[in-house]
DNA sequence: ACCCCTCCATACGGTAGCGTATGTTTCTCC
DNA sequence: GGAGAAACATACGCTACCGTATGGAGGGGT
């Protein structure tokens, strides 16, 4: 047999890396929020033990610190490429709120933003989520600006526009049943919602 | 001396009741959240041990159980009660909203409810968070339909309120620097919000 | 063939909290 | 003022997890 014999990753135990470290963290986020990441559960999960962990890290703080530094980067940069691909303002600012409103982007985001915003009083998440958070206004208050708003007025829209996400994900997960759920019946309500905040 | 010696609560180690450990647990749950209710702490920060704590519960979840339905009973009555004795409909939602964004109706609501949302997933706090979801945009609903709004219309509407109000408690707590500081902003931000959501 | 460095497993001690068992105080009622 | 019940303290075993210490397997390089 001349196959290269491929590590295929969790089949044959093959030697882990920091990265598979901080990627079952941030899945255990997702899972079951901060609390989850914990390094003997997560060393099973990979077919280890605690010895391959404190091999990459120094503790569990450290792969704390590594998966939420991996999470702002790539999260951030995620919706907003998508978002500035767009022409105009006015389109921007529909497909941001529908993007983020249908949430079909990234798999398990929305699970591990709602472990953020859960554990919001963490020494290492507060300032990542406070970074995020002021990114998002900043960039939504931008688009509104770019509407021709006063900058006030943008500034006010942008927070009701995040806080309307924000809010939605929270909704979404605690009372499931009162949100739309037919495709068409939440084509509506994001219409809706972005007829409502950008009105003039 | 013939002072009644009033049970001063806290000084004299008086008898505990099982409000006392309810009481107790909510407070915990606003500091740091469900985790916090842990009945060693709970009860070294009441003077006394777990011996008292097991007589009053059988266990840590049925003290979680009741100081989950004290506060659902508690807090909904609070703010309902409150917009319910406004006249008209305008108003009641006038003073819905700006009664949650300012936030200074029972102290520690905030956090308290932050914490819920946090630990929505929880087998106790779901059920409980999804009913007083439901009951506040089911409650909200009515009160656009109130201002002549159709049924859909006016539970797209609610759904927008009570996501913005929810999103702006995530977004105050992850992000003080982003939401208006000084009460001027905050008034202004609040007519404004106000005015988007009404709008016809 | 040997050594060294990388990566990992095993074994250990330590902590925080849950729940139980059993003694000890304090109230109540007669 | 003594008996029984109610309310609590103390001491114990148990679990889950963190972090450390130490030894062992495996692959380069020479």
């Amino acid at each position: 047999m001349e196959m290269v014999e491929r590590r295929t990753r969790k089949q044959t135990a093959t030697r882990l890396t920091a990265e598979d470290w901080t990627a079952a963290a941030l899945a255990a986020i997702g899972r079951g929020g901060l609390a989850a990441v914990a390094v003997e559960p997560l060393a099973a999960g990979l077919g280890a033990t605690k010895g391959s962990f404190y091999w990459h890290f120094a503790n569990r703080d450290a792969l704390i610190e590594a998966a939420l530094q991996r999470w702002e980067t790539e999260h951030t940069d995620a919706v907003i490429a998508m978002v500035e691909a767009q022409p105009d303002p006015l389109t921007k600012l529909r497909t941001l709120i529908a993007v983020v409103i249908e949430s079909t982007t990234i798999p398990d985001a929305d699970s591990i933003e709602l472990a953020m915003l859960a554990t919001a009083d963490h020494p290492h998440v507060a300032p990542v989520l406070a970074r995020v958070t002021q990114r998002r206004v900043a960039y939504t208050a931008e688009l509104f600006a770019g509407l021709g708003l006063p900058a006030e007025e943008a500034q006010h829209r942008a927070l009701l526009a995040v806080s309307a996400y924000l809010g939605h994900a929270q909704l979404a997960h605690a009372a499931p049943q009162v949100v739309p759920g037919t495709d068409a019946e939440r084509g509506r309500y994001v219409d809706r919602i972005i007829a409502l905040v950008t009105a003039r």
